[in-house]
DNA sequence: CCGCATTGTTACCATATTGTTACCATATTG
DNA sequence: CAATATGGTAACAATATGGTAACAATGCGG
């Protein structure tokens, strides 16, 4: 989990997890059923009932019964040990998404372009790109709602922080080329950020 | 399932299978990777571009790599056979749910035509038809009552905010015809934006 | 304080979109 | 049956939008 940028806690029994849960943030669980002391169920149980952060149960109980109590209990998701990894991988990114939680894994990828917000770098096809303070902000913004249209308000709003400004979207124009000057291969034929005449642009997700 | 109380509609093939979906109201789709014709995994592609309908894929192929590809392509659950039959009634009841709430908030569906109201886009058989944001305005208005005859005075309201502009009534004239030279099979033959002389125009639900 | 990178401003162009006008066919009205 | 109103259609004009470059202002490190 770690590798796919995820910010993850542990705990080793389910008293533990109960406290960590209830001292942080947390957007989701990945459970085992087996536990010393209180048992996954009744963790998930316990969980359910203050909050609604997504679970996922993770047993090498296979037996249906166990699943299907897994589920009763409330639980998004079951996956049966021996998983593999990218198979989990996807789930928790389906749920988060279900979930609403804006999963701020530490990087945005698309196609040969990877944006690193925990470093704020951005990376095409390997190779570090350099872009400004604004410039970066203006792709994140994008990034993070991939593939969908965001007009010049929006861009100002999220990227400059600004509501009104006169020279706003003369701002946003100018920068955009200034981002598909970077980061597209041919600038004036943009593969990546695209625009939609009259709605604004968007981060393809290619 | 149908002992669970669901109504259900089964397929052998996938032309089917889609046939059905287009014609019916479907609530949730189970869905096998095997099938004769296009595979499983097609079908459920072309079912995402316009519909969004919860997907369970259903299959012996327990591959872990199946798994992936039939979660990638947007399913939301993927179950292996040989499967319980209350795991899967659970996992059924789950989807629905989840989908009751936020069900159809972003769409607006008739016939071959599919309005994605979150996103601004309008699909028509599957293929993204390209309209101007006046254009899209006009017919989401259009869409929103679904079968009623709106004036040219409420379309100008509605989609153009003037209450009164002597243009007004050529204006929404003028754009009928253009939305439906992109819509409509034959323009001047209109199946979906029907004209009620003196009355105005409706958009037909087919 | 200087020089340079970054950011903001302005201007111009091409073209897509929107608005206007005119004309025709046909339904409705008197 | 003529007069009128309505809607279809096309062509044209006005406007808005986005691409582009060049230039000015700002801010920062040395």
């Amino acid at each position: 989990m770690r590798d796919d940028g995820y910010n993850v806690m542990t705990s080793s029994s389910g008293e533990e997890g109960l406290l960590l849960i209830k001292e942080n943030d947390i957007d989701l669980i990945l459970l085992d059923i087996n536990l010393p002391g209180i048992d996954g169920l009744e963790v998930c149980n316990r969980i359910k009932i203050t909050k609604h952060i997504p679970v996922i149960f993770l047993s090498c109980r296979d037996q249906d019964s166990d699943v299907i109590s897994g589920l009763e209990t409330g639980a998004e998701d079951y996956i049966r040990k021996p998983f593999n990894h990218r198979e989990l991988s996807l789930r928790v990114k389906k749920l988060l998404n279900r979930y609403q939680v804006q999963s701020d894994l530490g990087a945005i990828e698309t196609g040969f372009l990877s944006i690193r917000t925990d470093r704020e770098e951005v990376y095409f096809n390997s190779n570090k790109v350099m872009l400004t303070p604004v410039e970066y902000k203006l792709l994140e913004v994008l990034g993070e709602k991939l593939n969908w249209v965001l007009s010049w308000e929006v861009l100002l709003k999220e990227a400059w922080g600004y509501e009104e400004w006169d020279g706003g979207r003369e701002m946003v124009k100018v920068n955009i080329r200034r981002l598909r000057k970077k980061i597209e291969p041919n600038p004036s034929q943009p593969v990546y950020i695209l625009t939609e005449r009259g709605r604004g642009y968007k981060l393809a997700i290619i």
